[in-house]
Order: C-alpha cells, then sequence, then structure tokens
DNA sequence: TATTTTGTTCAAAAATTCTTGAACATTCTG
DNA sequence: CAGAATGTTCAAGAATTTTTGAACAAAATA
C-alpha cells in the first residue's frame, strides 16, 4: 500500500568474479551522473502505481540513454537479473513504453524509451484499467442480481448500485478526456 | 504489481470458542447476498490500485450497509483483527472514504460509507497522488543540476527534462479537469 | 479513583510479490 | 547440422507488505 522506496540492497549477485569492488573495470559500465538521477526518478515515480523497482530502473535507464540498448546491456548496467529485465522489459514493451531499434548487422534487439505522453497513457489505460472496466457491466449484473426484491433494503440497494453505475459512467467520460489532454503534451 | 484477488483463506482466527462451524450462531453476524457481493466488488475496485483487501473489505461492507457501523461490527461481520480494522479504518478516513456519524448515547464511534465520486476523487488525489506531484520541482531540479554542462549527450538530457516538465504540467491540466468531471457524478 | 469500555500501536507471523539464476527454447552462424 | 548467441520461463529464495493479537493508552463510568 505505501511506496516509501528503499534503496536497493547493493549487489546481490551471489558470488562476483573479482573481489568486491563496484568500481569501473570494463565488464561493469556506469551510469553517468544523468542516468542515476533519472533511475532514482523513475524508480520514485512507478512505486506511485505500485510498479516494481526493476519497471522503473529499466525504463529510467532507457529515458536517460540516448542510444538504445539491449537486454544484455541492461543487465550489466543495472546489475539486475536476466529474469528481472526480462520480464520488467517485456512489461514494458506490452504497454508501449519501449521501442524496439533496428540495427542493421546487430543480432541483440534494442531499446529505447517512449516519450510521448500520448502512447504511455494510452497503453497504461489499455492493459492496466480497461480491462477492469470492461468486468463493469457483468459485475453490476451480480450486484443487482443479489438484491432481495421487496425486502426492507432492497430500496437502499438500488440506490447504491446506482451509485456504482453512474462511476462507471464517469470513468466512461473521464479517460476519454485525459487521452485527449495526454495528446496535448 | 498484478492483482488477482484471491480468497481470504477462510477463517484465520487461531481458535474458536465453538467448533469450527461458520454458520450463524447470534455472535457471528452473516453478510446478506448484497453485501456479499459489494465486498467482493469493492475487494477487486481497490486491488486496481493495489490496496490491501481489507481495506476493499471494510469499505464494501459499510456501502452496503443502511446502518453505521461501529469497529466491532466490522470485526465481527467480515472476521478481520481489530489491528487490520482499526488500520484500514484510519486509512479510509483520512481520505474521507468514511463519514463518522453521531449516535446519541453510543459510546462507539460508527461510520458511514462516503460515496460521493467528488469526495473519494479529491481525498484520494490529495492523500496519495499531490504529495508526489509536490516533489516534482525539486526532482527536476535534481535532474537538471546531473546535466554535464558542455558534455556531448547534454542537448539530448536537456530535451529530456523538458519532456518530464511537461508532464508535470500536463498532470497539473488534468487533476482539476478530473475533479470537475467527479464533481457532476 | 478503580474499573470498564473503546480504540491504537507495533512486534511477530503469515501471505504475497519480486528477484534470481539456471534450465530450456529459439534463432542465427559457420 | 553442430555450436553459439540470444531470449524466455519458472521454481526457489529474498524482500516486502499485510494481518494478527496482545499490550498499551485514553476516555467514560461507577
Amino acid at each position: 500500500m505505501e511506496t516509501p522506496v528503499k534503496p536497493r540492497k547493493p549487489a546481490r549477485t551471489k558470488s562476483r568474479a573479482t573481489g568486491g569492488s563496484l568500481s569501473s573495470n570494463g565488464s561493469a559500465p556506469e551510469l553517468n551522473p544523468f542516468q542515476l538521477q533519472a533511475v532514482s526518478f523513475f524508480v520514485h515515480a512507478f512505486a506511485v502505481l505500485s510498479l516494481p523497482r526493476s519497471i522503473g530502473e529499466i525504463y529510467g535507464l532507457l529515458f536517460s540513454t540516448e542510444e538504445a540498448l539491449s537486454l544484455d546491456d541492461i543487465i550489466a548496467r543495472l546489475r539486475i537479473s536476466k529474469g528481472s529485465a526480462s520480464e520488467g522489459l517485456r512489461w514494458l514493451r506490452s504497454l508501449g513504453a519501449v521501442n524496439p531499434v533496428y540495427l542493421p548487422g546487430v543480432r541483440k534487439e534494442h531499446f529505447t524509451a517512449e516519450t510521448s505522453l500520448r502512447k504511455l497513457a494510452t497503453g497504461y489505460l489499455r492493459d492496466r484499467i480497461h480491462p477492469h472496466l470492461e468486468n463493469g457491466p457483468e459485475r453490476l449484473r451480480l450486484l443487482e442480481e443479489s438484491i432481495q426484491e421487496g425486502s426492507p433494503e432492497s430500496s437502499f440497494h438500488k440506490s447504491r448500485t446506482g451509485q456504482i453505475a453512474g462511476w462507471y459512467k464517469f470513468m466512461g467520460k473521464v479517460l476519454p478526456v485525459v487521452k485527449v489532454l495526454a495528446g496535448k503534451f
């Protein structure tokens, strides 16, 4: 429920070939200050939506990097596991928050961040909000069917289901407005 | 991240005075079908916002009950612990999602659900969104300060911070619109 | 004031979610 | 085709969040 965003436990790899030094050594590229700040920014921002840290890290890294990055680039720079990187990238891709980039002669898939607010908002609404709203009519029906016709509370129950119907109408009105406004930024 | 909403493990109390029977026995009031359906509805709805099940249960119960209920009523009907009920109620109260009801000659505090979309939306935005937006200028400053003036990426970095500044502007535009629309439902 | 009632807090336990890493599948390359 | 490179999946472990329940505090009552 709460989202305080603690610092990630440093270096969770089981064992590291070279001692314990975290300093740059060719195989472990450092993030520049802007990238560090951006990763921190998006970890916070995504936490508002209760999304896992790894997703914020990945998006933050891509957002702050001009070149497209591969899965292995992301793993190396953020020091997260292959599994996390793959899952996180899959999530961001399905939302449309990252774009695959074609690089001639390069096998690995590379990605850049999608920064269009319209696309991000649309993707988030499509993947995470609309599926719930689509159940609306069904859920409303279940609620209506559970009212005991003729019971003393039935009138109260009807007013409550009417309330919920209104909320769904509100969502139907407000989401398009959000999308239109998002297109202007 | 995901919100599949599993059924609560039935009867988590350590031991029950009477055998194991869950049937109505005076001390354990049953929920009527509408209440059951409403609780299930709000557990789902709150899960979209990654809020704990207990909060959805409490709000759902109050929403579907005409009379005001006390902490003990809630505990007895939902079979949740005192701690959960107290915490959940505190959270809902701070949001403005439940209203204390004055009952002459009754000591226990009683509550009903607030159902005005305007009040619910305002409370949620105030408690959970605005605090993050207020950090915006500070976070933006940190990001700008991390740009290495004169470096080859500095122009890219500036365009990215500009992007984020635009997102904040969008939020500043869209939230008031949401509030106004919420007032119409 | 002592007792009872009501509600809060918080440490420990339970439940859930996230991350890791290794096995597996798939696609390319020689 | 064999081997290498790339990416996915998922069981187990780690971390985090939620719930419980008992101790505590505050307020009302006798």
